[in-house]
DNA sequence: CGGGGGGTTGATCTCCTTCAATCAACGTGG
DNA sequence: CCACGTTGATTGAAGGAGATCAACCCCCCG
């Protein structure tokens, strides 16, 4: 049901879009055609679950387009984002059989999926795979530090700035525009799962992104379009250092 | 200055404490061996700091013995520990040199330091330590996403619930003991390192380690020495599952 | 036309912060 | 040996940022 082969996908590794930042980036042309073997695409709907925490996981996989959320919930309800899936992330961990986290579509989403036992043996021959994974992990790591300061130290307005900025940038990279000039993205989230993602009330997320729009630090058309039109201005409300930026 | 060669040090990796759990863990004697050439001890006293964030790294390293924190600091002071680093615990990146967060030792401090460009071209060379080293990544990543529904989502009584869960469950695995029977340790935080965990003030933080002990959660002597009589009535307090525990 | 999902806004409440006083333990120098 | 300063911790009172509860809007779709 979930999994339908759909023509939309890519064909070949050589030609796949993330083919150079996923998992697989460093592999030689024999080690994709090994990879082609175990990999299978799978799609799904916007509001998907693709994996429920605690499930048996199968494979592991990257995203090759769309956006995915992975969460924690406690037994009340309250949820916690802890990652935020973009083409090219890689998605389970090898060595672990069963998922921690619960892993949800946002949007229509494409996952290249590698079946997992044939690809914990082939990690074990090939160093480039575990090689680029390492990096990926390293970066992951990074980003959910730099999370967890905005988490326990920023205030509501600092973390909308924070994430807003975050969104921005990635974007501006994904475009290879500069951050000279206005910057103009879609918001790919909810004010829900942006609540999620702060640990806030979407009641909070709706009140602050309001405010920076009040205040001329963003201008907003419909609820998801964004323009930024000083992003030195963001960064200084997100509390981050205005020039450097995150990553020193 | 900060460098002296000291004799309570482990003279030999197969003496080594944390040889079986640290980055070399995987590695065998010839490999052992080529560490040697490039690995020397440092030592720190209880509040030193060992990596200024944005310093330049000319070394990674293993803590054998003591422990650290890992904290990030805004302009205006508010600082959040994004890492708790214990025997074992792996320091700095490769290939990133500069340090992204401040390094302190919260009490005396054994470093295993090996110079950066060797380690790196040597990881290069034995998958041993790159395999060791992405399992111990993926862990820490693991421990930041629960760190982040802590930060997030818990209220500030969970929170302190939660980090004594946490180190009572560390202490116990490290001393051999089950979680049966009441479990005693030393807290190896001030009330202060405690908050910047939590993302609290250490008022808030005594507080409600006051209101725990009131509550006969917890048992205190001193300000440091905690018992807790029944960990699983800990772990309710924490919003975690009673019986599983974090990572199922 | 009705209904539902996503979003905004208002009023009130509460949990945590902030500011401040106090305390115990410890070391240090007169 | 005692006065003193320091550091870590506790406790109290007051205030505020964000949560909670609730009403309402907009837009799309069946």
């Amino acid at each position: 049901m979930l999994n339908e082969r759909n023509l939309a996908v890519p064909p070949e590794c050589a030609e796949c879009p993330i083919r150079h930042r996923a998992v697989c980036a460093r592999c030689e042309s024999d080690e994709l055609e090994q990879l082609d073997e175990i990999k299978y695409y799978r799609k799904f709907e916007a509001g998907q679950t693709v994996i429920w925490s605690g499930d048996q996981m199968d494979f592991v996989g990257s995203v090759v387009s769309g956006i995915a959320t992975l969460t924690q919930t406690m037994e009340d309800g309250r949820t916690q984002m802890v990652g935020l899936l973009l083409p090219s992330d890689f998605v389970g961990r090898p060595g672990r059989n069963s998922a921690a986290y619960n892993v949800v579509a946002t949007t229509d989403l494409v996952m290249c999926c590698f079946r997992k036992t044939p690809f914990e043996t082939m990690m074990s021959h090939t160093p480039h795979i575990a090689q680029r994974l390492l990096e990926m992990t390293l970066d992951e790591l990074d980003a959910a530090r730099e999370w967890m300061l905005v988490l326990g130290r920023k205030t509501a307005r600092e973390k909308i700035a924070s994430l807003l900025s975050i969104i921005a940038r990635r974007d501006a990279t994904l475009h290879l525009r500069g951050v000279e000039g206005p910057l103009v993205f879609d918001l790919p989230l909810t004010r829900e799962a942006m609540a999620d993602y702060l640990g806030l009330t979407l009641e909070t997320v709706s009140r602050q992104i309001s405010a920076l729009k009040r205040d001329g630090v963003i201008q907003l058309e419909g609820k998801r379009h964004v323009t930024i039109p000083d992003m030195g201005r963001l960064l200084e409300e997100a509390g981050d250092d205005a020039d450097g930026g995150v990553f020193v």
